[in-house]
DNA sequence: ATAACAAATGAATGATTGTTCATGTATATT
DNA sequence: AATATACATGAACAATCATTCATTTGTTAT
């Protein structure tokens, strides 16, 4: 496996500072929704909520999670409706949850 | 599936922060060899030529990937071996990959 | 000893970015 | 029309951080 072209390092590392980020993770996470395949939707409003963000703090970086398409909206009257955009999210905080997890054991 | 604890959260915040640099990514796919489960050992010097970062870079970069845990080193007369220590690594970066891979094919 | 090589370190800096505060816009209700 | 609710936006600030340059430490060879 040798590294990859500048491309697409570039878009790895953006990908990488997206999520790096301790509200933009729980905004995903909230996004996740308890069941399996299901895709849910949230509001701004249960959003700020679950994960005690500010409003303002919160549509900034949800502004930032859809302009890096890791979520889309859906506007309905006075609310507006995200979801994830995509089955990788998911699997990204999987693996970063296990390594984080399994650390704990060492110690 | 909810959101994780605030440390949890923390852990995982930092561990992406970590491998969200493209000066530590093209480090870590340098330590990941061209054959599937052997673990690959490097100099500095290798991983310098490899990632075509200059020596000070590289040397810092290490040590933030060494203090996170994510590679260790071994020191053998002039020169400083450094492998990976977890295969969480190697698993985070093929999502990505795939993520960013896939991205392309929509446009 | 001294020279040469490998790697680490420390200071300095320029750029990026997470967060807050204040305000703006759109939609619904009375 | 006025008010309330839901969300977005822009400016501003503090803090973090990737990178470079210069120097230093440790190791081998002459």
């Amino acid at each position: 496996m040798s590294i990859p072209s500048y491309e697409i390092i570039d878009k790895m590392e953006n990908m990488l500072n997206i999520a790096s980020d301790s509200t933009r993770i729980k905004i995903l996470y909230s996004l996740l929704g308890e069941n399996e395949e299901e895709n849910i939707e949230k509001t701004v409003s249960e959003i700020v909520e679950e994960t005690s963000a500010s409003q303002s703090l919160a549509s900034h970086q949800l502004k930032v999670l859809k302009d890096a398409r890791l979520i889309k909206s859906r506007k309905q009257g006075k609310n507006v409706f995200y979801s994830l955009c995509d089955r990788h999210v998911k699997l990204l905080l999987e693996v970063v949850y296990e390594h984080v997890v399994e650390e704990d054991e060492d110690e």
